[in-house]
DNA sequence: TGTCAAATGACAACATGCTGACACAGGTCG
DNA sequence: CGACCTGTGTCAGCATGTTGTCATTTGACA
């Protein structure tokens, strides 16, 4: 699905992440949303934002922390991916009973919840 | 779990499906069960053969490529791993009902299912 | 038996993740 | 105000995966 437009699962992530944030998000910031190493994530930033999907704003609450925010380009990425995701997601689930769909989330968010203390 | 006794989440695989096997894999064998790269495999493969958890044998079937084997070493940590990954797993979960786990092994195992097609 | 496609080994380049280490910035508190 | 802890940027090394390529081996089939 990514490769189509472009774009890996790791740039998926970090993209998503920014794109249900207001105002952007520092690196570290990030970087904790998704559960893994800040420098993981500067390292994709670094290359998006050198490709045009992302660009680095300075951060008002902190001068050595920039704030990372879509470019048009990464706006539209994002949404050009949810147009191929939704109906992917939707197609291979809808032959499956809304309550096991159901169980099984609240399944792996319960793990997840466990796991994280 | 797999740190104390020496181990990576990556030899902890190699050596489950080795364990599972009774007369050896080839490395591409293994490969094909963890749904993983055969050069992956190789590359874990060759560092657990260095390290003795691991030993290769000639294969009468192949004159190339080699049977996968245990060795005591490795038959021993295969061992400590599950008594340790074990009680893990039933402390885990133990608070949640029988029915629910059954309904999310089902669900990951159709959609694995759907996927691999 | 000769040929050819598939499987395998080996090497390389790359993507993604981790941890550790070090210097600097920010904020708290005596 | 100064000390100190925490957060951040940056660089390095490593683990684990991927794909691509090429030579060799196997095995099936005309």
């Amino acid at each position: 699905m990514t490769e189509a437009l472009g774009l890996t699962s790791a740039r998926w992530k970090v993209i998503g992440v920014i794109a249900l944030s207001n105002s952007g998000l520092t690196v570290p910031g990030i970087a904790r949303v998704l559960g893994q190493s800040r420098q993981a994530v500067q390292r994709i930033t670094d290359v998006m934002a050198t490709d045009g999907l992302l660009s680095y704003q300075s951060n008002p609450k902190h001068k050595r922390s920039v704030l990372v925010l879509l470019t048009e380009e990464g706006k539209t990425a994002y949404k050009d991916l949810r147009d191929v995701q939704d109906p992917w997601a939707l197609d291979n689930t809808e032959d499956i009973p809304i309550e096991e769909l159901d169980v099984g989330l609240r399944l792996v968010r319960r793990l997840i919840q466990k796991f994280d203390k």
